[in-house]
This record gives C-alpha cells, sequence and structure tokens, in this order.
DNA sequence: GTCTATATAATGATAGAC
DNA sequence: GTCTATCATTATATAGAC
C-alpha cells in the first residue's frame, strides 16, 4: 500500500491540520479575532505557509463551515431516503442527533455559522448558507408532522420556527456551559418537540 | 426650563449617540469587525474624538451590553416582587416579553453578548455576565413553577436549560430572518414553555 | 511546501492646537 | 469636546530563496 500525501506529520495533510486548528481557533476566540499567524502556531508552521494551501484566510473558514454541517445534512438525507419512517419518527431522530451533535462535538462550531462577521464574509464569497440548507429540513419535517397528527389548527411554520429555535438555542446554552450532557438533554429536547407536533 | 447637556445635536448627547450607532454596528458587523472609525463616522464626528467619552473601545461595549440586558432583568424583579402572581405566571409574562423584545427591538442586539470575542473582551475587562443573570432568573421561575405542578418526576435544571434554549434560540432565528414577528411567536414560545413545565 | 523578508493597509490610541 | 496629525502595532498577503 503506498502512502498517502495525508501520511505526512501525524497521518493528517497540513491542509486537514490547518482546518482542524481554524476550527478550535474559530470557535473559541471567532474568524475575525482569530489571525492566520495564531492557525499557523497551532499547527507549527510559519503564517505565509498557509498560503501554500489556502488562497485567502476566508477559504479556511469555508472548509471549516462544510465539514460542520456535513453529517446532519447526511443524516436528514438518509431519514428521508428511510420510506419506512413516519415523519414524526424522522424529526424525532433528526433532534436527537442535531442535539447531541451540539452539545458533545469537539467544539461549539455551530455557532461559527451564526458570528455577524462570518455572515458578512460569506455573503461576499458567495458561500452556500448551510444553516438555511438545515432549517429547509426541519420544516419539511415539521410540516409532515403536523400533517400525519392531523394538527390542521396549528400555523406550520410557526411551529417550524419554535422547533428550530428549541434546536439550535443549544449553541448558545453551551457558550455559557461548555460541557453539556447531550445524553440527558437530546431526549428532553425531542420530547418537547414531539409535544409541539402530535 | 436650563437646557441640558442632552439637549445638544439632536437632543442626545454625544455619548448617547456613539453607545447607539455602536449598537448597530455591533449587532450587524460584531464586535471584532467594527472599526472605532465606523463607529465615528456614523456619529458624525472624527475617530479621536470617540475617546473624549470612552477610555478605550471595550467600556463602548460595555454601556451597549448594559442597556441591552437592563429591561428584562428589570421586568424579572417587577415580577418577583408582586406577591400576587403564581411562578407559572411570572414565567409565563417573562417568557412572553423576552421573545417579544428578542423579535421586535431595533437591532438584534442580545447576540452579541454570545459572541467569543466579546465574551473573551468581558472577561479580561470584568464586566457582569449578564447573560448569566437572565438564565438564573429563569431557573428561578422554572423551578417554581414545577413545584407548583407538583411536577416532581421533572428534572428542573434539565427544564431550565430547553426551557432558556427555546427563548434564546430566537435569536439565532433572526440571525437568518430579522424580519420576526413576536406578536406571532411569543405566544407559540410561552405556549411550548408552559407545556414542559405544568 | 516551507521558509525569511517584506509590502501594504488598517487598527486602536495619544498629543496638542483650538 | 472636537479637531488634525501621527504613532505604534498588528493584520493579511506576496516575493523569492531553498
Amino acid at each position: 500500500m503506498p502512502e498517502t500525501a495525508a501520511d505526512h506529520q501525524g497521518r493528517r495533510s497540513a491542509r486537514q491540520r490547518i482546518i482542524e486548528a481554524a476550527t478550535e481557533l474559530f470557535s473559541t476566540r471567532g474568524y475575525a479575532a482569530t489571525t492566520t499567524r495564531d492557525i499557523a502556531d497551532k499547527v507549527g508552521i510559519r503564517q505565509p505557509s498557509l498560503y501554500s494551501h489556502f488562497k485567502v484566510k476566508a477559504d479556511i473558514l469555508v472548509e471549516v463551515e462544510l465539514q460542520t454541517f456535513r453529517p446532519t445534512l447526511d443524516l436528514f438525507a438518509t431519514l428521508v431516503a428511510d420510506e419506512s419512517l413516519t415523519a414524526l419518527e424522522r424529526l424525532a431522530r433528526l433532534v436527537e442527533f442535531d442535539v447531541r451533535m451540539l452539545c458533545d462535538g469537539p467544539w461549539n462550531v455551530a455557532l461559527l455559522g451564526y458570528l455577524p462577521e462570518v455572515r458578512n464574509e460569506g455573503i461576499a464569497h458567495g458561500m452556500a448558507d448551510h444553516g438555511h440548507e438545515l432549517y429547509q429540513a426541519y420544516r419539511v419535517l415539521v410540516h409532515g408532522a403536523l400533517t400525519e397528527s392531523g394538527r390542521s389548527e396549528a400555523d406550520p411554520d410557526t411551529t417550524t420556527e419554535v422547533v428550530f429555535s428549541l434546536v439550535d438555542g443549544m449553541i448558545l446554552r453551551r457558550v455559557h456551559n461548555p460541557r453539556l450532557d447531550g445524553g440527558r438533554l437530546a431526549p428532553a429536547v425531542r420530547e418537547a418537540v414531539l409535544a409541539m407536533v402530535r
């Protein structure tokens, strides 16, 4: 088996080590407050060496965001593809997975997508709004669950907003308390969500 | 009636005009990404003139934060002082007021307290953590409401975290949708909260 | 790809005239 | 209290040797 480029220096490619260092720093200090020198220092290289892997600082941010949202969006795709599930079951599973990830992931990186400087930088670079994608996923499942439950009196869009607030609100809780217990909170959030849609 | 200092230039003191300009800019661009020059430009003065009113940039932030949290913390004090109310009623009113303020306030300024650069700057300047104060207020009311309802099987601290997430989650919703309708969302959130505690 | 050296630009803050 | 002028620092990014 030939040695890949990814095996150099601790088995991860320099590019991936940059992304991981940036993930931690962006999460804990914010994007604008993190300098390219901070990132390079943590990786163990010189600041200009970053530019062998990324054209500009914002390109590092794009990769961090991408790797953050992929798991949850992938799960949504899987849940929708599984036709044996009801919308209510799909919603329950997505909520529980999402809350666990938000609580127990290595860094509170989901906050990044809400930082003003990131959103402004994002617009300037035309990067994908994964947060909006995920919101649409919730919207589909909440509408479906309300329909299944015959809750025709409920406003599906208002319910979607409240459900999504409840889940993503965990991001803010984690800012004040970095050691959230996903195993305890995920079922509690799931039950609160189910109480709204059935 | 003698003219006050606050009457100069549009009836608001220069200091207050700086605070209001900074509130908008910090809310829309973030703290680190807002320069003192940005603030001065919006006020219509030169950048060094800011330093006649504030010793350092972070002192402007302290004032912005103070004016943001004061109304909600004041309401909590009022609700607790009113002995004719049950804990459940106090919680319902606090939630509804809070959500309306988060949705309909002129700027999404509550996000500020969650920005990493603000929290780090805050620690360095020893500024008060109003977000934590407010959380304790919710904790008191959620515990009281669960006790009143005889919900001895519920975990009050978990419920507090979920309730607070639901309310503050509106901050994140507003990032994606700046035109939230507090009149529609506040009752929906209130009912979701009440479903958890009674 | 990483390094040293450096360009270029912007930032927070100060000094001192008015 | 506001101004002009300016300082000291720090930031992103580039050039070119190895």
